[in-house]
DNA sequence: ACCTGAACACCGTTCAAGT
DNA sequence: ACCTGAACACCGTTCAAGT
């Protein structure tokens, strides 16, 4: 049986996240997240003001959730990827939530964090001033790219034409091999971790 | 004085993609679109059918003309290099359209030109098979990334706090060069090319 | 302090009716 | 074939009124 508690802050912000972490922002309608809680419509403005303050509400906690970031490892480069990767998954978890730090410009905000860390190992491993700012703003860059990206084709619906479709022995210039990893769905993982792994190397531990 | 046309899909089009390129797709109301029209709101859906079809021609004509691409320079490295940045100046050119294709998840099929254009330089530096593929598809992540990060700072409001408030002297440890990078804006167009020099001459010109 | 229902100005869409 | 106005089911938001 549930009893049926006062409404609070609180338990408006926690109903509003499960449906924007469920359904997407789009999700989020006045009328149903009453219904949810069981309160006239007009009754959450009391409490959060309006639509455009709830989201506000909700992205300020994500980009306190990112900010829980810390390194691992025993060198300076295994601990900056494992920045990456923490950070990669932690993107991963709340796709909706993040597209909306994203819409409100708060992305530089919310992977501070991240950026001390980073500056942390590129200290570490030797790197001062303009190179470290570069080494580390090159791998932000890559990583909050590569998550934008893979998000994008895993929402993705069924495509047609697709790279399978598209790739066979003949358009891949006689070159049948292409043709089949092209067919095949990228490993996200691998890719991600080799990209990553590139990039540090070349810029944290490259010719200097 | 403006002659009253007869209403025509082509003209409905036109005026759709106006609104969305100027002020993006939350601008485009089938009232606002009749009234730049001169019509009535109904008459729009004798010609595209409704909102999301139009939304979806849009789309696909923005695919077409992301299709035009050709390489341009001497070795297969420049002429990677150089679709890799006529590609992001497309993708600048029209980001509420690109966002649409990335909502729809048609950017693999968007990509296709590009793709092949790559292969074909890919082939000519000398890779082959599963390396030539995983070559064009680290690019293709690296630049697509690139620009979806890019367009989400420029997008960005002004940010408190942001990163020029947040790296002082003190909290760079102790390195003051690296707190005046982090306070200035990163030249895009340097990093970009910077970045995609480096997986090209990597995965391109590297060692093999 | 907290919550309600009515009302308003917007949406996209359908449909019978016109020409 | 092409276009119209009325109507419907949704939105977010405001506000006077209740307790």
């Amino acid at each position: 049986m549930v009893v049926k508690d006062a409404l609070s802050r609180g338990a408006v912000l926690d109903a509003a996240t499960e449906l924007v972490r469920a359904h997407g922002p789009g999700a989020l309608t006045m009328r149903r997240l009453a219904a949810e809680l069981g309160c006239a419509v007009t009754a959450i403005y009391w409490h959060v003001g309006n639509r455009e303050a709830l989201l506000d509400e909700l992205v300020a906690r994500t980009v306190e959730e990112l900010g829980e970031i810390r390194a691992e490892g025993r060198t300076p480069a295994e601990r900056a990827e494992s920045v990456a990767l923490a950070l990669r998954r932690k993107l991963r978890a709340r796709p909706h939530l993040i597209a909306l730090v994203h819409e409100r410009g708060l992305t530089e905000l919310m992977m501070l964090p991240a950026q001390r860390a980073l500056v942390h190992e590129a200290h570490a491993a030797g790197l001062r001033g303009t190179a470290a700012a570069e080494a580390v703003r090159a791998l932000q860059f890559q990583i909050v790219g590569f998550v934008l990206v893979e998000r994008n084709r895993e929402r993705a619906p069924a495509q047609y034409p697709g790279e399978p479709d598209l790739w066979t022995a003949e358009t891949a210039e006689q070159d049948p091999e292409l043709a089949t990893s092209f067919a095949a769905a990228p490993d996200l993982d691998t890719l991600f971790r080799t990209s990553v792994r590139g990039v540090i190397s070349s810029l944290w531990e490259g010719d200097r």
